[in-house]
DNA sequence: TATGAATGAGTGTTCATTCAT
DNA sequence: AATGAATGAACACTCATTCAT
């Protein structure tokens, strides 16, 4: 079920009506809302589903790394960020701007940005960057943002992913003033 | 009209039907398609409107600064930019949140980008920043997304614009290499 | 479009879908909902049609007799109400007994027993009948529900409205003591 | 299973579907169709259970009279029904006015009334009342009807059952020319 | 130029009923 | 006997758009 609808949303339905749905899982509309409480319900599943996905692939990557190679952690980070949301940025769209979505917050992004803010300040704390007076948080923020803009920039245009997640790291490593 | 219009918008009105659209300008609905040509179309005045203004904005403090005192505009730019979405934002979500919009060009904001670009291309010719491989278009996407997600956030978070602007030039300027 | 509604709803429409009614007005379905804000709407406008033409009727057939002539108004009252509700019932029943109906209070009768219990004041005090305790309003009530139930069981059993309101009136009179 | 039911429809549920019932009885929905063959049978069942029920109580209340007590005999019936239709009000509303209810029936009353018309004919043989022309039944409809009629109102108006059957006693008697 | 009555396809949601297990 | 997943027709209501006046 989960299965069926994650594939019918990532083939990029963001206006489908309740009767595409069910059409394109093969049900019947009564069988939609046996499972779901309203078309609402569906996007939190879906929501949730995303941000699962998304902070597991995260973490795994950085956790595969040395926890004293402070460099290679964040740029890890950066890079399976990016990659992430270039994979699944058709699900992204569906989930985080559909109407109705107060679009400011798109991609519930406050859980990545404190990760990443946690990461930068434990790096801070063991001197491998040198941030003048601003919060890791803030930090996190500026370089979170810029990089779902800018992957965002590459999807448009239709570039592929490749260099993208390591200049991204680049110029972020500059603002940590490492 | 296009006072009317724009005031019902800025009151934020993102699922206004055509009849409260009419009803707020004070016009019967039958008037309203003498303007425009569908909702489409009024969505595209919109859009068109906003961009002029945002874009006048900056171009106007930008221009109030010597044109060799590259920090300056470049600060000038940044600071406007930031305030200017702040202000401007309830006109912005309308207009580049809708539905049937390609969300990922949310603001149509590659004039925007080119224009920043050509002020750091400019103060880079002259010296005043030290980009090291990458192009002036990068860098100047690379800031600009990280300037509309923090404004996003004070935004959501109901903080005001006050500090954010000069915080955000001070991390953008470390990305200049100045 | 009050004709139109009247005569649809008079052929029994009990449970008709806004489709139903529309197309048997020869309307689109928007157009219905151009007049009527909601099906609550047109019940409500039903509601006060019925009310206001059988109030109107009974009030002309009292006013027809002279004004000291107690037991003529009153026999007026109680045989027009009966002819009048043996006409109108189809309309009564769609407007009175439908679904999401207080059905305690099927027909809006408090304004006409207030209208019978005034006639029997003013009888009872020209010395017309000879109430013992009870109050005008109690005898009215009484006997407007023997006449809606008593027209009801004949409306039920197929009997014309003939010899109804008579007989109606004769027990009634028993029961203002006159 | 019966009882889960009347429990739960006297808890006033006009508007529950067959999911709500199904919960309420603590059982699963296909477990309702085992027991009824449709939500109209289900209607029917209660409307049978609510028959006996009110019928079982007047039978009750008149024997406990004598047998040639005719004023009390019909007081008794007067009364009790009165504070059985007052006591289950909420089952007869459900079980009565339900949509698809050919609401002109509402409470199959004419073995209701066959019953009182049936006290009012022997007690006229015993020479206990005097009726003119009409005839029992007739006698008994007008003033069944009323009885149903006020005790509405008393309901409506949220005032007690307390006094109200032995007024519309009070009121019968004089219809039977008592 | 301005109106507003008319349209009708489309929406999310409900619910009595069926049936394989 | 008991379950509950599956169904799909039906419903009230919305709204961008048209067009005769």
């Amino acid at each position: 079920m989960q299965a069926a609808i994650t594939l019918l949303v990532d083939r990029g339905l963001p206006d489908s009506s309740i009767d595409d749905i069910a059409a394109q899982a093969g049900v019947a509309k009564g069988t939609f809302y046996h499972y779901f409480a309203s078309k609402a319900d569906l996007m939190d599943a879906l929501r949730q589903h995303f941000s699962d996905a998304f902070q597991a692939r995260i973490v795994a990557a950085v956790d595969a790394r040395p926890s004293d190679d402070w460099n290679g952690r964040f740029e890890a980070w950066i890079v399976t960020a990016t990659e992430a949301y270039f994979d699944m940025h058709a699900l992204h769209d569906v989930v985080f701007h559909g109407p109705s979505m107060p679009h400011r917050q798109a991609m519930d992004d406050t859980d990545l940005v404190r990760h990443l803010a946690a990461l930068v300040a434990a790096g801070q704390a063991e001197g491998a960057w040198h941030l003048s007076g601003e919060t890791p948080v803030q930090v996190a923020a500026f370089i979170f943002h810029a990089l779902h803009g800018m992957t965002d920039d590459a999807l448009t245009a239709g570039r592929s992913a490749d260099a993208l997640g390591t200049r991204i790291a680049q110029f972020s490593r500059r603002v940590l003033g490492g």
